[in-house]
DNA sequence: ATGTTGTGTTAAAAAAAGTTAACCATAGAA
DNA sequence: TTCTATGGTTAACTTTTTTTAACACAACAT
């Protein structure tokens, strides 16, 4: 649905960077890993990124100091402390800073996760793509207003033909999985909202025969593929 | 001078619950003291809060279903909950509903603001607006005085026609769940309440209909979607 | 080929939502 | 007090949306 979230991760220990790296990737975050203050920032602004992850103890230059440096360029970017000392004078110290949360090592990754998802809920995250309006073949579709514009005129959309339509052109000339969209759309891949979701395919077929460069293909056994000809 | 940031607090505890209101009056918040979850959650659906710190353990309702609950019907409005258990279990349970910090008692109250100003800082806090006045499309809403200024004259909304537009209004361009709306509004989901909401929603497509740019929308079986088309 | 499973399609049934009006409770006016 | 205006709920009927059924056919396996 929405992009990967990038993460700007700095960790001086090598095994616990590459263990949260691996796992965040796991989750479906992007993830830069960077070894020390000083690299980070240089990261920092080469590239945008939506979450910050900073050791406070780390070689060259320090969390804090990391942190502070970033929050005079971008005071809104949300920077997530780890720290080995648990001592309140450093939480202060972060949170002044305008960190948003910190950890204490050890900790679960499970806690990262959802600590990182707490304050992501927050923010607004800014998605390039701007779906609000798709050309598909010579077809206008407005996945947000649920509206086909076609040459007779416009076609609303009910909500099931607006979510099966948006997954087949999010994914054009790709296989969409039959049991992932049951599950996605439905909620359950069983075997009624299976043909239910073949009486759909069906719909839009007739609805988007108007262009006939579009084609609606099955690929038995796993799925459909949305196709717009050249 | 930016506006107060307005605190909801669920507390049972006479003492603490005092003592946190009076110690965050001092530190310029406005702060709403309840003693249980149900009162909170009404409470949270009559007025507009910007912050919402709730101790977990509590008569009547807990602090995560109260969270549970405004989490359908807000999904961003910042949660903090106050635990005297500080078992992990708990702490997940707590960030996966959405909350988005968590303090262990005993904890200092110096502390507890630096998390408040942290968590803050990260959300747009909708100040300017004399929240007596909403926008939406071409038209005026103000939700306290329970008016609506339409082209022909103001249009004076019954409370439930009130409490059914804020909400929509609050979430617009996200869907509004049907059965927590219901919840939030009719304080139970059984199918009149239900067939009630549908002739409020009939009501308002009514009343907003000179502006076309407005919509209701109907996202079959989950809810209502209020649009701004651009 | 033959049987089995998956898909295409249309129609009927069921569920959800839209709409209008009747109905009911209640608070204030007469 | 009764009457009336108001807000809210329930009822009745309509339309829309979704699911299920039915039957035909295509793809695949044995």
């Amino acid at each position: 649905m929405s992009k990967k979230i990038n993460i700007l991760l700095a960790e001086d220990d090598e095994n616990l960077g590459q263990l949260l790296q691996t796992y965040l990737r796991s989750k479906s975050f992007e993830v830069e890993l960077t070894r020390n203050g000083k690299t980070a920032f240089e990261r920092f602004n080469e590239s945008k990124y939506d979450f910050c992850i900073f050791d406070v103890m780390m070689p060259i230059m320090d969390g804090f100091t990391l942190a502070k440096e970033i929050r005079e360029i971008d005071r809104k970017v949300p920077i997530l402390f780890l720290t080995a000392k648990a001592m309140k004078d450093d939480k202060l110290e972060g949170f002044s800073i305008g960190a948003d949360d910190y950890l204490t090592k050890p900790f679960s990754m499970e806690e990262l996760v959802a600590r990182i998802n707490a304050i992501l809920r927050r923010i607004e995250i800014p998605m390039n793509e701007n779906d609000s309006s798709v050309l598909v073949g010579k077809i206008e579709f407005e996945p947000e207003l649920r509206v086909l514009h076609l040459a007779g005129g416009d076609k609303k959309l009910t909500t099931k033909e607006n979510q099966l339509l948006s997954m087949l052109v999010k994914n054009q000339n790709e296989i969409l999985d039959r049991q992932a969209t049951l599950r996605a759309i439905w909620g359950d891949d069983n075997y009624f909202n299976g043909r239910s979701m073949d009486v759909y395919i069906a719909k839009l077929r007739k609805l988007l025969k108007e262009d006939p460069s579009i084609e609606i293909m099955n690929i038995h056994g796993k799925g459909f593929k949305f196709i717009v000809k050249a």
